[in-house]
DNA sequence: AATGAATGAGGCTTCATTCAT
DNA sequence: CATGAATGAAGCCTCATTCAT
């Protein structure tokens, strides 16, 4: 019990800092929130956080990586789970994002996107590493979209498509979902990027604000 | 000395400015670049930039106006100037796109997206201004792709969609091909979105990476 | 005609200069004011301000000398000239200042003291200039005091000062209530200042607020 | 290790930057000395005084309310405590302040007046916080001041005075013997106002230089 | 005589980071 | 393990001043 508790209480206070930033990245972007405000948040004082991560940047990363892992598994893996179909995965993934979105807009009042590709975007130039990781990333969701391409292939309602490209175009709708909800503030811009994914998979689109959360 | 309307020095100065901002936000962010170097950018004083803008915000606001704008005037316009066709003009856009992104490749090593999507990502939530001005832009280019997605719908090749949506899901594969293509630093995304868009319009996916620039 | 009405603007544009500065100057303390207001204020380009004063500082010299001559020649000269007996012609002073405070107080809000005192006070320090022209001010000041006072002594109605301690002990009344009057905002301390100096003369304490403009 | 409250190492460095910054904003004003030195001359980093003050401005009036106290305490208490005559009182206030002035001038070659007053009468106008602080202060002063002039009243040496007035008018002489004093760079003139507030209450005037700190 | 345009230096403030306890 | 205190570097902005016309 002894060794197991500091461990314990080191790995929540460094779960905490995680997860605070990681809110405060999304909300409002790596340089618009400083070390001192990251603490406040995550009630600890300034240099415990560098206890934990030896640079700002290296507690992006940290970020980065957890909301990477957090949305594979809370909303990929489940949807593959539940479902066979690809249509079926594709339509759980986007109720999963667009209820999340539209609990996001009514608790804060705004939308913030994909707090992994708003980082990326705005740091992949200047910090490597953060984009690496979001490649990564990035590169597992095209997995996942990619199996659902090639089972929609071989089922024969996704004509003219090669596997990769589907794949890549089900990834680039979702980014342009986070991309164009944010912009307008406007969840119900993930479920038109759904619908047009369901449409290039050959199936009908079943996505609408009434039924997104049924 | 008759007046030139835009040829004044102080004019140029400005103009200057803006267009050197621009390249600076467009490649490292908002927060990633300094009066300091915008101002050496520039070749102009610091104090200088304050005579043309209040703030830097208030250029960065100049900068989006001005970015929209020319988008607009030489992306948009001239693909519809050029072709009546719905899904010719969706693929001069596209090919449009697609050549300025490789340029940038080419001269610059990376992609970098687009410029105000990438500001609005940054500073939405902090500067309310520059997020109307965004919407402002991308409202007319929802109007240009609504004109597409009518005369397609009109035109038979495209069914089951209503203009309304169907114009805002190809404005979201145009968001989507800017992020992703900066995220993977890759002008070939800039087509997959292109060709998903042709797709959605009924029509054949003619863009390809050798063919692109035809 | 030609020469003269040259000279007759260049002289103006100086004066304009000076007042507005003056003005600016004795609301807001000399740092408090920068060049461009006093630009501004001129309705003058900045780079006029330097073709008639070399410095900030040179103009501010010449803000103090006009202030002072003008001080002099329409508060402590007329009211000499009225009057003969010294406690007239202090009363007559201090109306004076009076109604001028009442006035600053009605148009705008507040209560400046003397713009004087207050340039040398915020100054003394770091410009010596300015002190060394202010104390020629002072100094004609205290010589009309000291008259007063002679006159008081010779009159016998002051009993026990020497002239030049009780002509200094008025000038110093003087500053008390503009100090005052600024530091409360309340023109009324000036009638304290000028009754406690009556009551120095060995005169009635005439000056009230309900007659302080008879 | 017992709580010595004023004593930690944080209130030292705070009252460490409040009492240099006091001393520098009396000698040259609060324009007159950039953060940059306020942190030399406390040997402080310039960040550190933003720990402690969240602006110049509060910095400000930290000293402004520090010195107000003192000033109570180190001179107008005292006087009280040691005499009950109220002509007694009033020449040991005087004898205290010009003692100060006198060593000012020794080891600083000037004469600063109050430093109350001077930042009063720069910053009133832009910054109400310290206008309210001074009145404050001086309404303290007042009411020591009335006390005097109620006692000497009732002892029927002070003839034709109500208290409120003649309380009122030794304050003012009080800030005139500030003003003039740093005018003229002459301790002297402090003993001027002691004598002329000696005067009005009826009492002989035994302030001189030579008598002065006896 | 006067102006629009430009500048270097410096102001205030805040950042990410480290030290000492 | 955690903190309060401190720091150097840098950020944004404004100042007094000058240049070219």
């Amino acid at each position: 019990m002894p060794a197991t508790a500091l461990t314990t209480k080191a790995a929540s206070t460094r779960e905490r800092i995680i997860d605070s930033a990681a809110d405060a990245f999304w909300r409002r972007s790596y340089h618009g929130v400083s070390m001192d405000e990251l603490a406040d948040l995550a009630s600890v004082n300034k240099a415990t956080i560098y206890r934990y991560f030896s640079d700002k940047a290296a507690l992006a990363l940290a970020v980065t990586e957890k909301t990477g892992a957090q949305t594979l598994s809370s909303v990929f893996e489940p949807s593959f789970e539940a479902h066979l179909a690809p249509d079926e995965r594709l339509e759980a993934i986007y109720r999963c994002v667009h209820m999340s979105t539209v609990d996001m807009r009514t608790s804060n009042g705004d939308v913030f996107g994909c707090p992994i590709i708003g980082l990326t975007l705005e740091l992949g130039q200047e910090m490597p590493a953060i984009r690496k990781q979001a490649e990564t990333i990035f590169n597992r969701v095209e997995a996942y979209m990619r199996l659902i391409a090639s089972d929609a292939i071989a089922a024969g309602t996704a004509t003219g498509w090669d596997e990769a490209t589907l794949g890549r175009t089900l990834v680039q709708l979702l980014h342009g979902a986070f991309a164009s909800s944010r912009l307008a503030s406007d969840p119900g811009r993930i479920l038109d990027a759904g619908n047009a994914s369901l449409s290039l998979l050959g199936s009908p689109r079943t996505l609408s604000i009434s039924g997104a959360s049924q």
